[in-house]
Parts: structure tokens; sequence; C-alpha cells
DNA sequence: GCAGTTATATCGGAATACGATATAGTCAAT
DNA sequence: ATTGACTATATCGTATTCCGATATAACTGC
């Protein structure tokens, strides 16, 4: 035996666990577009709104969505003509951008968020079973 | 109150379950990199081998990893290229493709399923954690 | 005030899913 | 058998977006 704990794999199980891994972010594409949005655009806003108190950056996002600086800055520069984000340069240190949620984005988050809430309800128990059977 | 049950949405608790989201997928990238896969050859070799005795057609790909059919040839057009899997017209159905995978994929996946059966092992406790919290 | 580092930005390039469309095979009903 | 509707797969051009390489500006310690 191997590392694991009964050396054989369950090819099933983890490819049922990606299938719906791969339905509810489908499922959340779809959310987001409805409202004009792309599934990066959609996390990044979740993202700033997540952070509650904390100063959000580029380096924030990025670290966040585990793309690099340097994307996350493209994401952001969307969002900004998008009219989502706000961007200003911090006065602590003014390499940083501090950016922030417009009005409208946060009322499009809130029921994007709501939605996804629901759906993540929704699919709790079988998330969960398919993790367990992993076991 | 909507739809929900207290009404109010924990951004937090939403982001964080999609940063541990990312960081799996992100994990997953990687690990199929280091084997010269895409992220997405990986998983049409998990989907063509969690099917077991199912026949393996285009159709299926595409169902399994939720793209459309003509994006799933193009991806089983690569994968063939690779030597990674083979495809036949099916004696039933000549409009279909049978799909199998090869001695070269199948030793791949196997090692490529341990790595993440591991990994979704250790990272269930957060997820599940992270699921509750949603409730 | 210089060297090294950090934060963000810009540009060109690569990958891949998609829409629109094409081709080939199947099936039902005549 | 032939037609017509439908299904399975394939092809082509396009758009999106991440990345690597590179640039710029600002901070830090000495």
């Amino acid at each position: 035996m191997s590392g694991g704990s009964s050396g054989a794999v369950d090819y099933a199980a983890l490819a049922q666990f990606r299938h719906a891994l791969r339905q509810f972010l489908v499922f959340s594409e779809r959310r987001a577009a409805e409202h004009g949005l792309t599934a990066q655009q959609h996390q990044a806003l979740l993202a700033i709104r997540g952070a509650d108190a904390r100063q959000v950056t580029i380096g924030f996002v990025a670290e966040r969505l585990v793309i690099k600086p340097h994307s996350a800055s493209e994401l952001v520069d969307r969002l900004e003509t998008l009219g989502l984000v706000s961007r200003a340069p911090s006065p602590r240190d003014r390499r940083q951008a501090l950016i922030e949620l417009t009005t409208r984005s946060r009322a499009l988050l809130e029921q994007l968020s709501a939605t996804h809430s629901e759906e993540l309800r929704r699919l709790r128990p079988m998330l969960t079973a398919l993790l367990t059977q992993l076991e």
C-alpha cells in the first residue's frame, strides 16, 4: 500500500465530485452572466465584499482569486470600466490601489450571493456525501 | 425575509468557500501540468475512467464536463494527439465515436487520482465546515 | 540618496470554449 | 427504398482572459 488508506482509487467518486463542482461553477457562471458579469468579475466582487474591514488592494484580490497580481490588475480594470469598483491610491503607500465596491455592484452582489447561498445549501448534502465517499 | 433563512448573506463565508475551491482547482491544475496535461484534459480522462462499464462517447464527455459536444470533440482531438485516448466508430451507431484510455493515460490518471483523493481528504473538514456555515 | 524590494501596470502571445455551420448516420413513415 | 427530421460529431473563426516578460513608481534600510 502507498500513502492512501486502501490502495485502490475510487474513480467514480472522484469523477462524480468533479462533475458536481463543474455543475456548480456553470450555475455560478450563468447567474453572473445574467447580471452582465463574467465568473471572475463576480469572484472579485465577492472577495472584495468578503474582506469586510480590511483594506482591499490589487494584491489582495490576486491572493483571494489565486491569480497573478498583474492579472488582478487587468480584472479590476474591467470592473472599473463597468463602474463596479473604484480605485484610489492608498495614502499609506502610494503604490497600492485601494479598491471599493460601488452602490451598483453592492446591490448586484447581494442578489447573486443570495442565489448562490441557496444553491450551496441545496448542494451541500451531495457534496459532503461525495467527499465522505473518498475517505 | 426573502427565501433565505435569516435574510442576511454571509459574504465572508461565501468568499472563503470560493477561495477554498480556487485553491483546490489550482492545486489540481498544477498536478495535471506536472504530467503534461491541462486541467480539462485531466477531467476528461477522469470522466472516461469513472464511466466504468458504460460506453464512452463524445457526448458523454461533454455531459460530464458540462461543455458543448463540439468542445468535447476538440478536447478529445488533443488527447488523441497526445496518445492518451483512442477513438473508434461505434458499430451500433457509426456516428458515435467510442473513446478509450490508453495504457499510458491509465497509469497517468492513477497517479493523479491518488494525489487528488489525498488532497480532498485533507480539504474535507474545511469544505464541510464552510458549507455548514452557509446554512 | 542608493540599492534592493514591493505594488501595480502594460503588452504580446497562447490556450480553449463558444456560436455558427457542415457532414454523416439513424429512424420513422410512407 | 426514399424522403425528411433529427442526432452525433467535426470544423472554423472569434473572443476572452490568464500568463510571462517587462516597465514604472514608491517604499525600505543602510
